[in-house]
DNA sequence: CATGAATGAGAGTTCATTCAT
DNA sequence: GATGAATGAACTCTCATTCAT
């Protein structure tokens, strides 16, 4: 059971570093167009980040494109991971929408700078990305998909409805962002799922 | 009636000029930005597009950043020119809404090209372009507000909520545009109103 | 008869600015080659040769490569300019071909940097360089095909032969300059032609 | 029997190993040119092609620019090698001169990619391509110092007399190369040899 | 010794900006 | 004021070379 037992540990070790070289990377990415945003984040910048050579980069990813694609998705990822509990939590669709919105609204409190890389990725396009967007949309997607399966609310499109509600959040959390929001996080979460849930149609409901 | 008359005169009809001179500058940096996206947009590409000379455009902007951010507000100008009339009808909150989506979706479907313009602009910051895109938020909060006063919805933040259907509304022409959706254009009004008026709970109300 | 008469003489004018400006760039650049190679050859050195700037290279050349084979063309055609002379002058074939080889002794005995800029450029291909090369071998092939007409020599592919001249030529260029040979140019131009006229065979013809 | 009984014997199995890699590295420098020429044959393609590590070529040669010069020096040898048979063969001069151009036809009709890597290589300069080179000339030279021996041509310089040749028969397989020649290789063989032997005179000889 | 990940100098190229005309 | 040739800083990307494993 040593590590030369199987060819196979080894060669897994070699992907672990791999791997673990390339998060490093994404990860410094990620800080420097949270920085600068993402114009000013040239492979020079990146690599300075990473604390490795500039040509090192091209070891891990072809080109600049590929590289700022798969940060883009890397950052999807790393929402989605921070979202993961809440998407799993139980309760009534509105308990599980409050918890996701806030969770995302601390997420983002806690990390200001991410929240410009985002903005400044996701208008990038590329298979990876979409598919890591798709990923978190699909996250939301569920919740409404098992709200409609219990009855709780009226039958429709739920990718719509996700999107919507993703779209809402982000502007939200936006908003929060840029005029240093005083209202508290749950006031925010509560308003929107509020909004979502019941509409704004007259108090008469 | 010789030049020198008139000071005020000469010096509007030279501020005529250099208006007209910069509005076609702006109208051509959005034609090529639709056209070969932000990155592509560079001083020359968009003075051969306005017909004029590289060096003349230091002329009407300090450097590229301030055409570009111009042009993004003047791009939000634009769509608050062709929503004028839809923000301006009368009827029911909903029939506005519906109409101001509409219409949005009318116009992004003939200018599809320009809405990459705005998603690629949407994201750059400067006073101007937060004064543009205000302008916009403002003509939707005021139909929430007149709204609010003739007591159609219940009472919330106008600021907020215009600015969440904005971003609904976005995200959904964004979608329509990606995915070549089949439904059509009222359709799709209807539902994100219809949403927004509503909320999505279950059907006993 | 100003210059203003004639928007043509205008256009030439800018036209003769350039052509300089291309003609010295591409001076710099055998320049440069004969010095230190091709290799070393780069677009920095060409234009710090030159005395411009390095992005101004690519207002008049695509990129390094169109500079390259167009300095080659342009070598070429500095040789049949040397050249043309002899090219046109009377006398047998032997007096010609002669007073050719002597002509282009010469000329790189003068410009002995100038022949390693012709052995770098002349494996490049391309099509500039291609005709130009043409253009030389087709001045030698005239020679023979004069001659042919003359009967003074008997029946072969005077394109061959012009071709076979020229690489003896060259050789002989090549290893005058290397070995810094002592022969003189007249007895050497003497060699050449005599063998290519008479041959090697036996004393006895 | 033991590894220290034989100090020179060892030293000679390692010289052995060393050349064998040293001729595999040179193959593959040879392989990579001939395929993607000089500028794509990197220390990373050369090494892959030997199926061997990049930093393993630095055990074998100094540096690429030592690498390059042995392989165009390797490659006269080769040259040699194939024409070994045709050099020691018996006959006039012209049926000697004739089997030499016809086996380098042949060999270069038949490794057609190989001619590739000789134009690229031939202008580098050092000391062991000049050797190699100098090899290859020598032979032929001995050709027509048999036949100035044997009387059978007249008194010329014999190296400056291969060294044309060597020119001459080039050209022709770069012209065969390049045009794809439709005239047998028997035919170009018979035509640089006469015009060598008997020059071009009219017909009265 | 062989390896190949890492390096970093330096290549080609682009383009915002300037300024003499 | 308009022009566009010239600039040169800055960018992406390559690759010969090194060195810890």
């Amino acid at each position: 059971m040593t590590e030369r037992s199987f060819g196979g540990m080894r060669r897994t070790k070699e992907d672990v570093l791999e791997e673990f070289r390339c998060a490093s990377i994404l990860e410094a990415a990620m800080t420097v167009i949270a920085r600068k945003g993402i114009a000013a984040a040239t492979m020079n910048a990146i690599a300075a980040e990473a604390g490795i050579a500039k040509g090192t980069l091209y070891a891990y990813f072809r080109d600049r494109d590929e590289l700022l694609t798969k940060t883009a998705a890397r950052a999807y990822e790393r929402l989605v991971e921070e979202l993961d509990a809440a998407f799993g939590a139980a309760g009534t669709l509105a308990e599980r929408l409050s918890g996701v919105v806030l969770r995302q609204l601390h997420f983002f409190d806690q990390h200001r700078e991410l929240f410009r890389a985002y903005l400044a990725l996701s208008n990038r396009d590329g298979a990876a990305l979409r598919k890591s967007k798709q990923v978190y949309v699909e996250r939301v997607e569920q919740l409404f998909r098992d709200a409609s399966t219990r009855g709780e609310i009226r039958d429709v499109d739920p990718h719509e409805l996700a999107s919507m509600f993703v779209d809402c959040v982000r502007g939200v959390v936006l908003r929060r962002i840029e005029q240093k929001s005083k209202t508290s996080r749950e006031e925010q979460a509560a308003l929107v799922v509020d909004l979502l849930l019941r509409g704004i149609s007259g108090e008469t409901q």
